[in-house]
DNA sequence: TCGTTATAGTTACAAATGAAACCAATTGCA
DNA sequence: TGCAATTGGTTTCATTTGTAACTATAACGA
């Protein structure tokens, strides 16, 4: 018995996938890893989920968005973006103040320790995004932002991340 | 009100992140939603989770793999290969005998039932990818298969895939 | 202006996932 | 040999996540 056995391929008939040439699976493996480095950044060091950070991450950008937009901006469904802001608003990371003219609506920004924490938290995940870009030439830059404008293009609406 | 608010960036000393052209971001969206896709196809019609996918992919691939081999293949962790191939081999999608010379190590196979169900979902698979590329000219996938192949070669060793 | 329908957000419950402890068989080595 | 360390795999428990139901407010139409 050999030390690193790589069994034969199936009866030829069935076609099998091949899953370390198969598009779907490559990405999947690549956004997990990329995502999930970044994650333990910050993680344990500042008790913060993923979902907790993208939160962090577009209301950093865009102040006064309700739970419902910041759904839209984070790709995550109402329900998740609820349980991260209540968690967000309890450590006084997030202030949630009510709406004028509705008050079913949030209006949400970050507080100063939310303020401090996303800057803490946002030059290390861009930090990341370069060390992986830092793998490709500039060329190779430039294709794959075309390529994901392309490949982006085609998604209708549906679209839900998880990691980040 | 305008109907579609769009708030003003944050303070400017804040640097924050653009969500929308952050490449660890994009990918997650991505990937996320092609594994939905795929998993759309056969989840409700056969009851087959996309754990339960991934294994019967590489079971379909190799045959006789142990679990742990399953794990290493999947880039799933070995309690959820366990638990997909409990599910598997109930259902009698797969055959777990034991191996020879090593009585922990448990050899695996698909069983008549199960390669009938995977020569139906591989192709659901691939039709998928095809979609995929086509979004694409020829340049541009021989492009993204070269930034693939060195993105993941900067990936020591861990990595993680949660669907596909 | 009343009743229906739609929207914002939360709650409750089930299913999926992750981490650690665990069992059994095997290996390595004194 | 014999016993500690390792490996393959499962179980258990806590946490996370997804889905559906629910509350409250607002918008719409007769």
């Amino acid at each position: 018995m050999p030390a690193k056995r790589k069994p034969a391929p199936a009866t030829a008939e069935h076609a099998p996938l091949q899953l370390e040439h198969f598009l779907p699976y490559r990405l999947s493996i690549l956004s997990n890893t990329i995502s999930q480095a970044i994650a333990d950044d910050y993680q344990r060091r500042y008790d913060l989920s993923m979902t907790e950070w993208r939160v962090m991450a577009v209301l950093g950008r865009f102040e006064g968005l309700s739970a419902r937009e910041v759904a839209e901006r984070t790709a995550m469904d109402k329900v998740a973006v609820s349980r991260a802001l209540s968690r967000l608003v309890e450590a006084g990371r997030v202030n949630r103040d009510i709406h004028d003219g509705d008050k079913r609506r949030s209006v949400l920004s970050l507080t100063e320790a939310g303020w401090a924490m996303h800057d803490e938290v946002a030059p290390m995940a861009r930090a990341r995004e370069r060390a992986v870009l830092a793998r490709l030439d500039a060329e190779e830059r430039v294709w794959l932002e075309r390529i994901l404008d392309k490949l982006q293009a085609g998604n209708g609406g549906r679209a839900t991340a998880n990691r980040d």
